[in-house]
RNA sequence: GCGCCCAUAGCUCAGCUGGAUAGAGCGUUGGACUACGAAUCCAAAGGCCAGAGGUUCGAAUCCUCUUGGGCGCACCA
């Protein structure tokens, strides 16, 4: 829709400057908004208004000159207005409105998704919890933020691989393996001080509990030095194999989970500071190994190889990009806490370092959720082990609401979830106002095939007939679908969909509650049926890619 | 001390990358079920967009400063 007007100024912007009326030294972008008045008409533009300046002339003489060179070759327009202090408004004919409901009942499920990634891939990584313990809601909120973008990103058409980052290296392993030692030796009857910086939480015992069953006792009197590796292991296990089914209890899917500890092994590392060094954004200073971040903006330089030779967590990271990179990904997104947003400009410059541009990487902050019981904030201390767990909260609330309210709000801004209304299968809950209007067509349906009546194919249909107020802007709302779902991809905010999904919701209610569907006429009934169907299935889309489920009945 | 993010209705938050009269949910008040699902709908009240300057035809949006919150500033991970 919004093509085709562009076309029709672009061309009007060509004319008149062949005939002399405009002067056009650079060529404008053409920027087209959906007004929030109605009288303001369908689509309207600002044209005229940032030509003035160049064009030394009123916003409004110089959107006369454009009105006048238009050509409506196809007759689509209805009306076209000057406003205010220079807009030009659109009115479109209603039967080019009513002809998207033929193009959502051609394409289905694939309405809407236009394809501006080009199969381009996209590297996408989030949650990449440590497995030292149960997520929490947090990653929750990661995750489906996550999740989400990556169907977004893969409805336009990139090619999108969801990874999860296992840092299984270094000290939080090693931290676990030393708790489950202590809970294990414990279990068997072995006073054992508990680490001081140990995992106090309970699933540490029950991991603990897991190893003895497997293993028995045989590691009652040998010191944590000589077992640790199979206390690590199996730690990590266990954890990933927690957090696995937490995340697909969360209908959280990852195509590849990718372990820092191979980087190690396979002396990726190694590989790394090496290349860094040929490319002159490594040295050494006092003993330690730096990178010169500071030559792409960073306050200073940071080191990545200690004075006593280990490596920092840089070290993996710059492995771990440099290895993303060369999988041949032209842009990586990373979902982080916002927590973590100080280490931004590092790995920016990382990417640098090897040569890609800044923005080849794109880091998505995730600010951490506050759980609200009864009104009050739910303490949340990982230090004392226990914490409302995503588990938890999908079991309580269930997944369909978890995931709807993380959406809900913009990924870097706070989030309360309170788990009362989350619970509450309520008007109060936004997740069920949009089932219950996808519910409710489908309750038309039964109650339309119960009468005998079915719904008519495409070329059986009059739309002409759908010329009430309430039936054009939900015609209207449907006609957005498409400019939302690029927007939010490209803008990675996935957040926008709950927002147009309420406000679809809301239409639909709205129409149900004021006309019948189901008429003594058969056209009319007919027509009705056929512009439901559509809703049907945009919901049903836009939920899709979300991770909410679209329920036929509640 | 330096840097990043945030400040919009009583509460929780949107605001389409600078557009026309700033929106929604909850809460409050008052209405709508003998017809397809009332998990719904309609209406009302509620605002100095934290404050002050600046940029321009035009600012909640961009720049500077102030105030007030969150978070980072490791040879930790």
């Amino acid at each position: 829709m919004k093509q085709t007007i562009t076309d029709i100024l672009t061309e009007a912007l060509a004319r008149a400057k062949d005939k002399g009326d405009l002067i056009l030294d650079v060529h404008p972008v053409i920027t087209l908004e959906t007004p929030k008045a109605k009288n303001h008409g369908d689509l309207a533009t600002t044209l005229a208004m940032t030509l003035a300046k160049p064009e030394a002339k009123s916003p409004r003489v110089i959107a006369e000159i454009i009105i006048r060179n238009i050509q409506d070759r196809d007759g689509v327009l209805e009306a076209t207005e000057i406003a205010g202090p220079g807009f030009i408004n659109f009115v479109l004919k209603q039967d080019r409105w009513q002809q998207t409901l033929f193009d959502i009942d051609a394409e289905g499920n694939q309405y809407g998704f236009p394809n501006v990634g080009r199969g381009e891939k996209i590297l996408l990584e989030y949650v990449s919890a440590n497995p030292t313990g149960p997520l929490h809601v947090g990653h929750g909120r990661g995750a489906a933020v996550g999740d989400a973008l990556a169907n977004l990103l893969r409805a336009v058409g990139y090619d999108v691989q969801r990874e999860f980052y296992v840092n299984d290296a270094g000290r939080q392993i090693r931290n676990l393996a030393r708790s489950l030692y202590a809970r294990y030796q414990q279990a068997l009857g072995n006073a054992m001080p508990f680490p001081e910086d140990g995992y106090h939480g309970s699933y540490v015992e029950e991991i603990a509990e897991g190893l003895l069953q497997r293993e028995g006792k045989k590691f009652l009197n040998t010191p944590f030095e000589d077992c640790e590796a199979p206390f690590a292991d199996y730690g990590r296990e266990a954890m990933l194999a927690d957090i696995r089914s937490d995340l697909d209890a969360f209908g959280v899917h990852f195509d590849s989970w990718f372990s820092e500890a191979s980087l190690l092994a396979a002396g990726a590392v190694q590989q790394s500071i090496e290349e860094l060094r040929a490319r002159k954004y490594a040295y050494e200073k006092d003993g330690a190994l730096w990178l010169r971040s500071t030559a792409f903006g960073d306050d200073k330089d940071r080191v990545v190889v200690k004075q006593d030779g280990s490596y920092t967590y840089l070290a993996t990271d710059i492995a771990y990009h440099r290895q993303k990179l060369s999988r041949g990904f032209k842009t990586l997104v990373n979902i982080w806490g916002a927590d973590h947003h100080g280490y931004i400009p590092r790995v920016q410059a990382v990417i640098q370092a090897f040569g890609h541009p800044r923005d080849a990487l794109h880091i998505l902050l995730v600010q951490l959720v506050t759980l609200m019981r009864h009104g009050q904030p739910v303490p949340m201390s990982k230090r004392a082990g226990d914490f409302v767990t995503l588990r938890d909260v999908v079991q309580d609330v269930g997944s369909d609401a978890a995931r709807y309210i993380f959406l809900t709000r913009r990924s870097d801004s706070h989030l309360d979830f309170d788990l009362d209304v989350a619970k509450e299968q309520s008007r109060e809950n936004p997740v069920y106002y949009v089932q219950y209007a996808h519910a409710r067509i489908a309750s038309l349906y039964r109650e339309a095939e119960s009468r005998g009546i079915a719904v008519p194919a495409s070329d059986g249909v009059d739309v002409s007939l759908l010329d009430s107020e309430e039936e054009q802007d939900i015609i209207k709302a449907l006609a957005q679908y498409p400019e939302v779902i690029e927007e939010a991809a490209l803008a990675y905010e996935p957040h926008r969909l709950t927002y147009y999904l309420q406000n679809l919701a809301g239409l639909l209610h709205n129409y149900y509650f004021k006309q019948r569907v189901i008429t003594d006429e058969a056209g009319r009934t007919g027509s009705r049926l056929f512009l439901m169907k559509q809703v049907k299935t945009v919901i049903q889309s836009a939920l899709g890619i979300l991770g909410v489920t679209a329920p036929e009945r509640m």
